[in-house]
RNA sequence: UGGGUCGUCGCCAAGUGGUAAGGCACCGGGUUUUGAUCUCGGCAUUCGUAGGUUCGAACCCUACCGACCCAACCA
């Protein structure tokens, strides 16, 4: 949610100045994704962008697939998309849009262009037409097919179309200045053969329009008013402008820059995180260390919390890296207000209260949430054994220790305070058991002698609980800039990103949960339940983020 | 000896000639049956550096330093 307090970052103030002046009647923006990957957090800043303004400003927002490259797009890609968008909670207006819609017009097009002896079919290969490119410090030099004739570029042009040339053999390049210091100006490629099947078009066309020959006039065509992208396309705005003037497009759309998203210890690079996916680092795409919008997902994060992430993070054109923590926060701060709490037992250690009737069965009544009464409550069966966390139990402790410690006592939560008196161990030495007593008459008071319990732990009733498997989650690398300056991001990768936790046993409550409900399991941390891995007979938690935690080990 | 863009607290980010917002992080106090939450307080005499203009500059000018982008028939 836009939080109506912040100043206006500076794509909205040019809104707000082109609607207050009239210069536009109405916003309309887009989101242009390429259905070649999946949507990571990146692209949910642009998506954030660019509905957020359009529902700011009470304009429109397009929903559009740049798709002029059929060699590397798939139609899986354009449902993930889809899917993704939805899911962070926005609505496209109208149809959704593909740039191949409009391929018959950006072909006309070309056709204006080449009649207008601005265009020409230039039969350089890649690598001669790169030579006589230049380089970015000397200018280039004209094609030796840069005067053709109108009528050869024509006829030409339509064998490209008919499929009469192989791939490569030639391109139709527009005539701009092959000594620009603007590389994307020296004469560039707008149509280029690729004897590929697309999804959408199928085999209609075995020429296709570059990104620059049609990202502009795809906005022209749906009235986009602001074309917002990130700095990397800035260089192109010289030519976007060429082809809005050059062409007679039914609108003037204006291209912006703002910065891509960056956050430490994280890579988004479709490229590279497709190589975490084919080479099994991850289990998928929607791996819940994978910063897509579909790991996010499963892995628990809310579409409220990424997009109050992404407004606190603000807009600029300041190339910057966002600390992970800011993220972090932003589901805390969610999750906090809005999970039910329940109590899991990540590591049990069983604990006999000796002084407690081996029949007796209590159900102890616990809050659904501590400050939320519509979150109701929860009934926790309670009896002589119950499981404690392995590591809120010590022989001794000093006194920064506030957890249960032989001859000490600690209160358990929404229970009773108790105390405890030996450690059983086994052959090995490890603790198996710890035998400890209960305070009568503790629950929901102190000790009648005074003696208060340091601290507070959960527990679970020994028998009367659930199974479950329990995926603690760490950052993906150790690095903070895992692939800056070239590095080998594969080299950083945290070999403890994933825990698998088997044998934890969480209060009853949970067998009856919403697989998609999230739960604070108190003094742990935030979890769900695995999109692809929980079952009713086997309950699988991801853990979303742990509590924040200062007394920090 | 090309062009473009950017430099405000550890991180993000307002401010655009009138004397440095906010958030994250961090550090302290209080509350607390979650070492959580909540709450109170602290946290840039300084805006990449050096000059200049001005009564007054982070904002204007000059020079310098640093970072990023551009030589795919990718987007």
């Amino acid at each position: 949610m836009t939080n109506s307090t912040r100043p206006l970052n500076f794509v909205e103030k040019i809104v707000k100045e082109d609607l207050d002046s009239n210069k536009v009647q109405a916003v309309q923006t887009r989101f242009p994704p390429e259905p070649n990957g999946y949507l990571h957090i990146g692209h949910a800043k642009s998506i954030c962008l660019n509905f957020g303004i359009a529902e700011t400003f009470g304009g429109q927002c397009n929903l559009r697939f740049d798709d002029t490259n059929p060699e590397k797009e798939d139609i899986e890609y354009v449902d993930s998309i889809k899917a993704d968008v939805e899911w962070l909670g926005f609505k496209w207006d109208g149809n959704i849009k593909f740039t191949s819609d409009y391929f018959d017009q950006i072909h006309e097009w070309a056709l204006h262009l080449i009649k207008e002896g601005k265009a020409y079919v230039c039969d350089l290969d890649k690598e001669q037409a790169r030579e006589y490119r230049g380089t970015v410090k000397e200018a280039g030099t004209n094609s030796p097919f840069r005067e053709r004739s109108v009528e050869e570029n024509l006829a030409l042009f339509e064998k490209m179309r008919a499929g009469d040339f192989d791939e490569g053999a030639c391109s139709l390049r527009v005539k701009i200045d092959m000594a620009s210091p603007n590389m994307h100006l020296r004469d560039p490629i707008i149509y280029r053969i690729k004897k590929a099947t697309h999804h959408q078009t199928g085999d209609k066309w075995c020429i296709y329009p570059s990104y620059d020959f049609a990202h502009g006039q795809g906005d022209a065509i749906e009235g986009v008013t602001h074309s917002i992208c990130t700095l990397e396309f800035e260089e192109h705005r010289p030519l976007y402008n060429w082809f809005i003037e050059n062409l007679p497009v039914p609108s003037t759309p204006t291209q912006y820059e703002f910065s891509r998203l960056n956050v430490n210890y994280t890579i988004t690079s479709k490229r590279k995180l497709k190589q975490l996916v084919d080479e099994n680092v991850v289990d998928g795409w929607n791996d819940p260390r994978m910063p897509t919008v579909s790991g996010m997902r499963r892995r628990g994060y809310t579409p409220e919390s990424i997009r109050e992430f992404i407004d606190k993070t603000g807009v600029s054109r300041n190339e910057g890296v966002v600390d992970v923590g800011m993220l972090e926060f932003a589901i805390r701060e969610d999750l906090n207000t809005n999970a039910a709490r329940a109590m899991c037992v990540l590591h049990p250690l069983k604990v006999t209260l000796t002084n407690y009737p081996d029949d007796k069965k209590e159900v102890m009544t616990a809050p659904g949430h501590p400050s939320r009464d519509d979150l109701g409550s929860r009934d926790l069966p309670f009896s002589r054994e119950l499981l404690i966390d392995q590591d809120d139990f010590r022989e001794e402790a000093n006194k920064k220790y506030k957890r249960l410690v032989i001859g000490k006592r600690v209160r358990l939560r929404n229970a009773y305070v108790i105390e405890a008196d030996e450690a059983v161990k086994d052959e090995a030495g490890n603790i198996i058991e710890v035998r400890a007593r209960i305070i009568e008459d503790t629950i929901g008071k102190n000790p009648a002698d005074d003696i208060k319990p340091k601290g507070v732990i959960h527990w679970v009733d020994a028998t009367d609980n659930v199974d479950c498997e329990v995926r603690l989650y760490d950052r993906l690398f150790n690095d903070a800039s895992p692939d800056a300056g070239g590095k080998d991001y594969m080299l950083s990768l945290n070999p403890d990103s994933l825990a698998i936790l088997s044998g934890c046993k969480g209060e009853k409550s949970l067998a009856a949960s919403d697989p998609e409900s999230r739960f604070q399991f108190e003094r742990e941390g935030y979890f769900i339940q695995d999109s692809r891995y929980s079952a009713p007979e086997k309950l699988v938690y991801n853990r979303v983020i742990s509590l924040r935690d200062t007394w920090a080990k």
